[in-house]
DNA sequence: TGAATACATCAAGAACTCTTGATGAGAAGG
DNA sequence: CCTTCTCATCAAGAGTTCTTGATGTATTCA
């Protein structure tokens, strides 16, 4: 998992994705299911061009997908991408329970 | 996991230390246990100052710890650390599983 | 067709991160 | 002591990320 330059890649990718605490409670939000930018904007009270930016952060990670309804997008989150990470920190802890 | 405020600022500071290859391949060496700081200068073929820098981001995260002896100082993982990330993945799994 | 709504994108600046080379601090050995 | 070795820290510059307000785009509804 921490051999292949292209692992490395994706990984710090993913990671940078949940290194923000407004993605973090975006992440948080979208546990309660679905939801457009509206309801998150009220949520998390942030302006509307910076939820879409870190909305973007985090599509681009594919850490969530987006579905247009009408005039509302929704979002929701894509649980693969959550078992890449489970699969790295499993990985890790393996080998820390071996060396450590 | 993610109401806290104090939790989200924890988790964003835990994956900002893991959001950089450098920081990842340094973790994938300590798999092997301890290292000296020179084993990693070599291994990763950084510069020392650089290295340095990025160590201090692990430790300060919480990720690594160090360990003095003469004029060597040893970096190792530290488990604990890891749980609290696998269980973060965990619970956005289980939500993930309960509203995707 | 025209106005309003929901969201994306852009542009500019502030803030942060990373890299490099230089200097500093502590330990070991002559 | 004086030097050397290992590592930390500093300082400056390049690059990146984030925030804010303005503008653009697609959709709906009157």
């Amino acid at each position: 998992m921490l051999e292949r330059p292209a692992d490395l890649m994706r990984l710090a990718r993913l990671f940078h994705a949940l290194s923000d605490e407004t993605r973090l409670r975006i992440v948080g939000k979208l546990l309660g299911g679905e939801q457009c930018v509206c309801n998150l904007t009220d949520a998390l009270d942030a302006g509307q061009s910076r939820l879409s930016f870190h909305l973007k952060a985090l599509k681009d990670a594919g850490l969530v997908t987006d579905r247009r309804a009408g005039r509302w997008v929704h979002y929701s989150l894509n649980p693969d991408v959550l078992q890449e990470i489970k699969n790295f920190v499993g990985s890790v802890r393996e080998g820390a329970a071996r060396c450590c």
